[in-house]
DNA sequence: TAAATACATTGCAATATTACGATGAATAGA
DNA sequence: TCTATTCATCGTAATATTGCAATGTATTTA
């Protein structure tokens, strides 16, 4: 056990829980906040910033990064990473459908 | 280790990296998207629809309720879920916030 | 060439998550 | 009362995730 069981759910839900788990640790967070308010591209002063040893923040932004949310290019001796705008609103759309599809209902109309 | 480090982030990004957690599984994904289609709570014949033991959808649903984003009422002999609309409102206007920080810049202008 | 800088990777150790069988509690119907 | 039905919880096994020290790879500078 403790595998997810992909198979029996469709591309869509899995697609959209791998990115979800891009969101799912404060680091993470607080590293795509950086980069968004940065905006210029920031490395790995990322740990200085978060408190976090040098190997977990690059962990970190490799997971970010297979994700496609963010990309990082050579700048000279350091990495510079910043947003992947076209995944970020991929990523955006598709929570936003997820969202948008509740329709509040007067709720009372069934039974909760 | 194996045990985030919550003290060296903020309470937002602690609480948004949780409430991200709740779709960062395709079960719970598949969970929500009925509950927002059949409107009307539904128990488990998650069950049924999901093809996942009954102890692993009663385990996810006790999930995405502790998170609040859901609510379980007693239904007779069984229990009925659904949406709360609230919490849910909160998790969008949270995620939106995050997204919408994003200025797409003509990213030329710094270096990435 | 010899440091120093900036990261990525590797290899653990510790904790978290996922999944399910088995069992328990509560209710409804025979 | 006996038996389903419906669901929660417990215990357990397997895998995933987090975090870091140590090490490796380039590149720059002295």
């Amino acid at each position: 056990m403790g595998l997810t069981k992909t198979d029996l759910f469709t591309t869509e839900q899995n697609e959209l829980a791998n990115m979800a788990k891009a969101l799912a640790h404060p680091a993470r967070i607080a590293i795509l906040e950086h980069l968004l308010k940065a905006n210029a591209c920031i490395n790995s002063d990322l740990v200085a910033e978060l408190g976090l040893a040098q190997a977990t923040i690059s962990q970190h932004l490799k997971e970010l990064k297979s994700l496609g949310l963010i990309s990082g290019t050579i700048e000279g001796v350091s990495m510079s990473y910043c947003i992947n705008a076209e995944r970020w609103k991929y990523f955006e759309s598709r929570l936003n459908r997820l969202f948008q599809s509740y329709s509040p209902d007067p709720c009372n109309s069934k039974r909760c």
